[in-house]
DNA sequence: CTACTTGCAAATCATTTGCAGATGA
DNA sequence: TCATCTGCAAATGATTTGCAAGTAG
């Protein structure tokens, strides 16, 4: 954090795995087997996963002992890190969702099922009532999070 | 959920206590010292809090036996469904805020500190930025979770 | 080579639960 | 009275970590 603002000079249009590699090289990190088995699978599916479901889409590498949990944990970090990835935490479980190469959106969260629903939308006002309207989205509630540094963190 | 919709004529001016009374009248469950000391504490702090920061208020009933870890636990999960407190998630950790005889608002979280600053609104829109300016908070970015019944589970 | 990685097993940590004794209505 | 609670200790379950063996550059 201490960094300063980058330039933000990140070529797009590059594949997920060449961006990681980028990622990776400029860290002095490997490209390891693993590595790339993970991205390739995370990248290949699009919308939110958990831990679990991407363990699932593991499972013939994890029997074959090529990759382990443990690993798929840490390289789900480091894409992260990477900001390739966003990390949310719903009802005590770690969910992801793909923050590259994917359009920002917003989320209907049903209670019931704990499904998540996307939402995009440019117009953010009156999206709520809207959207949930479109999706036959029994509105309960909303929570907006603005995510960022605040006042007292920046130094300010 | 097979209950259809209350009538919603809960006196809102009740005093928490009496309100937590009331729910736990309403389904054959006791009034015990602890479940009192508990929503004492809790509705005698604003704002948000985690569990650690409860039990801390805690301290002294806890050392004397009054109270356990557990109870809290379960307690703070009955206020949550008396409709009296809301529950999230942030990185892991449940946080509580009142849900009961205080305003609905967003948030704005710090991804340094974690904190939660609260953000009073009415107008939603263009809230995001505005709201960030306010509190000095620089932005990165923001999740918006309208939580509800989805169609599915609705049933239709 | 040799520093970075991995898999394994064990450790964490917040939260939950089984159960016998305690207690509110 | 006696069903509901509580505290305790142990269980859970997701995620993390120590460490010796494996491997990328």
């Amino acid at each position: 954090m201490s960094e300063g603002y980058s330039l933000h000079s990140v070529d797009v249009a590059l594949p997920p795995a060449e961006r990681f590699r980028q990622f990776l090289q400029s860290g002095g990190k490997r490209i390891t087997q693993q590595r790339r088995l993970i991205v390739e699978i995370v990248f290949s599916h699009h919308d939110h996963f958990d831990v679990d479901e991407l363990i699932e889409h593991l499972q013939d590498l994890i029997a074959q002992r090529k990759v382990s949990r443990p690993t798929v944990y840490r390289t789900l970090a480091e894409l992260v890190e990477a900001g390739m990835l966003r990390k949310m935490t719903l009802g005590g479980r770690s969910v992801y969702e793909h923050d590259y190469g994917y359009p920002r959106h917003d989320h209907l969260f049903c209670q019931m099922c704990n499904k998540l629903l996307e939402v995009h939308s440019d117009d953010r006002e009156r999206l709520r009532d809207a959207a949930a309207e479109k999706y036959h989205f029994r509105v309960l509630g909303h929570r907006m999070f603005v995510t960022g540094i605040c006042a007292e963190c920046r130094g300010t």
